[in-house]
DNA sequence: TTTATAACTAAGCAATCGCTTAGTAATGGG
DNA sequence: CCCATTACTAAGCGATTGCTTAGTTATAAA
């Protein structure tokens, strides 16, 4: 690329880090809820900048479910690489729980608190990205099941879609409910795989 | 009670019959996605009369929650009466998808969808109102697992939570999943018990 | 130092939010 | 019929929404 002129300010922020803090804002409120007046505190820049980085406020919750994403990749990466089938897949449960916990607060997962959100009315940019997420995380859990030789395809398959929608059901769960009850739900949801 | 003068004009509407048409409205689209100007469209009255019939937004949806409950019912008084157990709790699962689906969407459980979309920001009346709905389904699961004379109270409690959590979990698969994988999900979620 | 360029500030845009209110139409008791 | 009472219509309230834009400041190349 050609240089035309002339190089002039440069950002006095990091978009990265920004997105960050816009990530926390809306995993806390969900995205209706969070207003771009909320977004310009948090992340600490005013709307030109958050217009001129981002394009919109939706192009800044695209951002932010790219850097959950990345944030995410610690727990699933452990999923990823284990190779102790079902018990690998426990593991992952619990280690969610620790990943959406907060400071005072039980977040839940972006991805799911959103698709709950704004079902059909959502933009479609946003829910695909967000089914793609959720099919990544089955394709996990299917990996983990074949490990399992004595497991043929139909079963993993129905297995898969069974931890899928269990997880789905904790990331809303874990919102709601007490230490206790989440304990008595992972473990009695894995007595009889 | 004295009537202290005069009779005048009475409403032009039944306070019944538009609420079952707001409780639509909000099971659609949650409580922030629904608007006055939405719900006095819906509702057939404007907003006047909202305001003079049930004082608030909150109002209505308060009345809405009331419906709502009213209106599951038909599927709570069945496991209410069933005596076979967890057999009885499984058909529920299948009766409650029934139940939430609509002509051509998928609307998952007004309760859930609501405590998932406010959180901790929700209005406390609300939020009391929802915790309780929770809780009576919990008691009616936990009620039928005792018809099990082969569960002790531990195995009882912990089931119980067990199965709230999962049912849970099928409000918010039921809006996303296919019905094959919702099969999945709840035959496989059975052969836990 | 000059100057083109881009990043900033802050005010303001139309649209919509929940809610109110002034004025009018309907109705039943006196 | 008269009229107090209540239900209605429709306009409008201030606040907030996502987003834009005019004007200013900083910066690096010339």
């Amino acid at each position: 690329m050609y240089r035309i002129y002339k190089m002039a300010r440069s950002k006095q922020y990091n978009e990265e880090e920004v997105i960050e803090k816009a990530m926390g804002l809306f995993w806390r409120n969900g995205y209706e809820n969070t207003s771009v007046r909320m977004l310009e505190k948090e992340m600490g820049i005013n709307q030109f900048s958050i217009y001129s980085s981002f394009g919109s406020k939706n192009g800044v919750f695209l951002e932010c479910i790219k850097s959950y994403k990345k944030k995410m990749h610690r727990i699933t990466e452990i999923l990823e690489k284990s190779n102790n089938g079902v018990i690998g897949i426990k593991q992952y449960f619990y280690d969610f729980l620790e990943f959406s916990k907060d400071d005072n607060g039980k977040k839940g997962c972006l991805v799911t608190n959103t698709v709950n959100e704004l079902g059909a009315h959502g933009d479609p940019i946003i829910m695909t990205e967000l089914k793609n997420f959720f099919n990544e995380i089955k394709a996990l859990f299917a990996n983990n099941l074949r490990q399992d030789k004595n497991k043929d395809l139909a079963t993993v398959e129905k297995q898969a879609n069974y931890l899928g929608a269990s997880m789905l059901g904790l990331s809303l769960a874990s919102k709601i409910l007490s230490r206790k009850q989440l304990e008595d739900y992972i473990e009695t949801a894995f007595t009889n795989l």
